[in-house]
Parts: C-alpha cells; structure tokens; sequence
DNA sequence: TTTGGAGATTGCGATATGGCAATATCGAAG
DNA sequence: CTTCGATATTGCCATATCGCAATCTCCAAA
C-alpha cells in the first residue's frame, strides 16, 4: 500500500495529498495547527496567542474546515476548534523533528 | 526543541518549514520526490516515468534544486538527480501512511 | 567544426493566492 | 427587540504560480 510506484498513487489520493499540503503550506496556517496540535482553542485566542487579527485568522481557517483538518464546536457561545486530522501530528512532527536549515 | 509553543519556532525555521512545503506541493514536484525516494535518476528518465515533457520536468527540478531538497551530478554525459533532504522520506512516508480520504 | 541529444531557460497569458479594510451574521444577554 | 461580543465574509488590488511553447546552452561524438 505505499507509494513507491509512482504511476501507482491513485489520482484521488494524489489530490488529497495535494490539497492537505497546500492547506498546511502557509506560516499562518501553519502556526494555527501547530496551535492546535496542543489543545482546542476559539478563534480570539488564537488571534492573540500568534499576535494577528482575527479576521485573518478566521480566513484561514477557512479552507483548513473546508480540508476537514480541523473542526468546530459553536455549542458555547463561540467557536472552538480543534485538530481534526490525525495525520497533521505526524506531520509536525516530521518537520519539527528533521527540518532544521 | 519542539515547537510546541507557536510563538517560539524560530522565524528563520519557519520560513524553511514553509519553503520546504511549498515546494513539495505540487503534484509534480510530489510525485518527482517520491520517484527519487526510490532512487537516482536523470531527467528523461523522470519525464517518462511520469508521463511528462522534458522542460516541464526540468522546469519543477529548479525550484526543488535551490530548495537544496535534491542533488545533481553532472559528472556523466547527464544530470543525474537524487534525493538529498532526508527528512523528505519522512515526510513522504508520513503521507503514505495517513493520508487516507 | 558540425551535429545531435540532454537539460535549462525565457516569455506569455491565465489563474490562484495573499493581505487588508470594511462589513455582514449570529447567538446570548439585557 | 436591541445590543454586544465573537466570527465569518466580501471586495479589491498586488503578487505569485502554472502550463506551454519556443529557444538556448553544452558537451560528446563524428
């Protein structure tokens, strides 16, 4: 089931990996997950734990909902996300632990 | 030296993290990192096995190249690409392994 | 020195993405 | 019903990226 063929990555797959890239592949967004790779947190919070506007904040949290990479509970009176893809941990992980320039 | 805590990670890590995703999203460029995974190859030989043209390939391998993510040897008659940021097969592996839609 | 193959580069037009400011929604409290 | 705090959305401009076709550079062999 690995990918070591690469004729072999169904296109499906292929997109999804793309698209989850693509989401993670911003400093902000970035930052929100690794944010949220430690607890929950309402988009104010987030705001000012990474010192930026809310609005800005709550644009790129857009497309991470809409990636199924994080998800929200609007139960209280406001909106708290939390990690909603499992694999992002790993993926964190990965870069925290080999990346360094 | 995890970066747990968002507002620590070095802006300098960041800005690697970030240009290390941004180049590996891409469907081509995935798809050349994960042939070169397996092992070196040079460009026409990438071209073919992706079902791809020359220059569209060679066009994908610069950026990748200035990333410091592959490496060339021109030393033969051609280019011979191969994997040269180790952490690309975690990350290549990290998807293989939780990337299910 | 001419030729041919392998790679790299350049110039476009088309599209996507990002930042920012303004504004719209929505639910809970009054 | 009105207000307020919390979030989401929209419009606009600037910039970046993509795909594609045409070209250009090199080097080795003839």
């Amino acid at each position: 089931m690995a990918i070591s063929k690469i004729d072999q990555i169904p296109p499906e797959r292929l997109e999804r990996i793309m698209a989850v890239m693509k989401g993670v592949a911003h400093p902000l967004r970035f930052r929100i997950i690794v944010l949220l790779c430690d607890r929950a947190h309402n988009v104010n919070e987030m705001a000012a734990a990474l010192g930026e506007r809310q609005p800005a904040v709550s644009q790129h949290l857009a497309p991470l909902r809409m990636l199924g990479l994080v998800a929200v509970d609007r139960s209280g009176g406001n909106a708290t996300y939390s990690l909603n893809e499992p694999m992002l941990r790993n993926l964190v992980h990965c870069f925290e632990t080999h990346c360094t320039p």
